[in-house]
DNA sequence: CGAGGCTTGTTGACTAGGAAACTTCATCCA
DNA sequence: TGGATGAAGTTTCCTAGTCAACAAGCCTCG
């Protein structure tokens, strides 16, 4: 009957939550990519925001933002690094005022296909080695957490 | 022949990623888990150092960064955020003097578990529904992606 | 011994994003 | 027509990290 220490409940581990798995793999496959990105002076969520632009055209901020995830004020705040970069052009809407568009510059364009590699390159690095049925798989089940929860903003860094 | 915008080379969607979609489920999952446990004053970061402590009795600021994956500045400011909120102590080594040990305040250990009951209810609300075979799948892949690349310091947000 | 070189923890400068206030403009409808 | 309402973007303040410089203390080996 020696004294112990107070005994404590049982909690499950950090790692019983597939949360935990997914947060610790995303977070080191981002942090991966940033570093393959940071040798072309952008950063995940400048690549985000390029690939986007590299299919849309042009699209409003706010747009942006709601397909991103992101608030409008961490939207502007992007735009404004990119454009400084010469990456991005913000233009005026002419029919109404307070709207803007944002659109990839000529250097923008030419650059989203260069880390577009990069993106593939760094996929390949942390997933390849999977039968294709398990990366089927994992992307078919993530898929529908998505779907069934009704989430329709999208992370960011 | 009419004149056209300048063709793009084709770039993989975003989507083609499984970081893609590991970054964005558990974005949400995270998010979903910060909101439940605003409500008891605490943040996910801070979350992880309590659940870290609650096995360990004491452990070395250092050594957390390292189970952690963050740097000592962070875990020095973490800590203080902690002890601020009673919820933990840190106390000088008596061997060394410039060691320091963290362990859980009574507080902090009774607080503990409701936060691992939050935690459970977080994940199961976002995993619940999936075959338990597809679970351990997702978790079986994930972990070997893990030993594969050797990773060792652990995810934070 | 004692000087150089680690390690430990802290701090300050900086970065990126969220929340909310604010400006400017459009729109709607009384 | 003109005032209320609400949307688009920007800005300010706050939080929570990193990185790099630092002080203090340990340790090693000449």
């Amino acid at each position: 009957m020696a004294p112990r220490m107070p005994v404590s409940a049982p909690v499950s581990p950090l790692t019983a939550h597939l949360g935990y798995w997914l947060r610790y793999v995303s977070n080191h496959v981002s942090h991966a990519f940033a570093r393959k990105l940071e040798d072309e002076g952008v950063t995940v969520a400048e690549w985000v925001v390029l690939r986007e632009l590299y299919d849309a055209e042009a699209i409003a901020p706010s747009r942006l933002a709601e397909r991103l995830g992101m608030t409008r004020g961490a939207i502007s705040k992007l735009a404004d690094r990119l454009i400084a970069k010469a990456l991005v052009v913000r233009r005026a809407s002419p029919d109404d005022l307070r709207a803007h568009s944002l659109s990839l510059s000529l250097a923008g364009r030419a650059l989203v296909p260069r880390l577009g590699a990069l993106a593939d390159r760094n996929d390949a690095e942390f997933f390849d080695h999977l039968e294709p049925e398990e990366r089927q798989a994992v992307e078919r089940i993530l898929r529908a957490v998505v779907e069934r929860r009704g989430l329709k903003d999208v992370p960011v860094t």
